[in-house]
DNA sequence: GCAACTGTATTACTTGACAAATACACCTCG
DNA sequence: CGAGGTGTATTTGTCAAGTAATACAGTTGC
């Protein structure tokens, strides 16, 4: 998987690995038991200090993304159960529902735009 | 309406403020032309610095909570219209199509999830 | 007009976030 | 065992975010 940081973007550096990594789980791209390239060879690759890479590995080996083992590179880990993952989804969801209280909405109202916004996704 | 803040809470001040002021609008404790406290007698009475205030009531103004006056206390902005609101969810609901995605979920079970969320809410 | 209030522009200070430099501990293979 | 790789603990430096001090401009009522 090929990996790409732009340090002008305003966003920071590890967050952008953090995302494109997750992309490449989700997607299919990297699989369970697959080697993430190590911190020293991204820092070399990328440009930055292996610190920062390893500050991405980091959180996603707390979110369950990664598997970390000593003096070898991380791995993809197997998928969390879904369990898991929808409650992922829900901690995600909780402040929206809160906004959609602040907001004054309907269910049935929020509910169709996330729906919206979901099948927009799906389509491209 | 009785704002208060916890300064140890590691949730800036002024964040406090915008998210309680935000709920008394939208649970009807604020209503539209009514005036808020002044940054001054909110600082007085909370112990934080005038600016602190501002800042907040700053930020609810950008997002059209709240409406400024020269020389007089900001006062509750009528409700912005249901396509604004509309908006906003849509913004807050963006990221959180994507982590779907992500987690490889499918659309109904989000929206399982969403609606959950949004009844529990209602029933509190 | 002035006192007593209003909000905030500007500047300064403190704390938190981000990124990097350095050195340590671990692993694999010849 | 040692070379060449692995990740990261720790510290440092820079920048951003949060908070405060000060003074200015605007409003209201007497």
């Amino acid at each position: 998987m090929i990996l790409v940081v732009d340090t002008h973007s305003g966003i920071p550096v590890y967050r952008q690995l953090v995302d494109q990594i997750r992309f490449g789980v989700a997607s299919g791209l990297l699989t369970a038991g697959e080697e993430i390239p190590s911190t020293r060879a991204l820092s070399a690759s990328l440009g930055v200090n292996p610190m920062t890479i390893s500050k991405a590995f980091s959180l996603l080996e707390e979110d369950g993304v990664l598997e970390r083992r000593p003096g070898r590179p991380h791995v993809v880990r197997a998928r969390p159960d879904r369990a898991t993952r929808l409650e992922q989804l829900e901690q995600a969801l909780r402040p929206v529902a809160t906004k959609v209280r602040q907001l004054d909405l309907e269910t049935d109202a929020a509910i169709t735009v996330f729906r919206r916004l979901l099948e927009n996704r799906k389509k491209r």
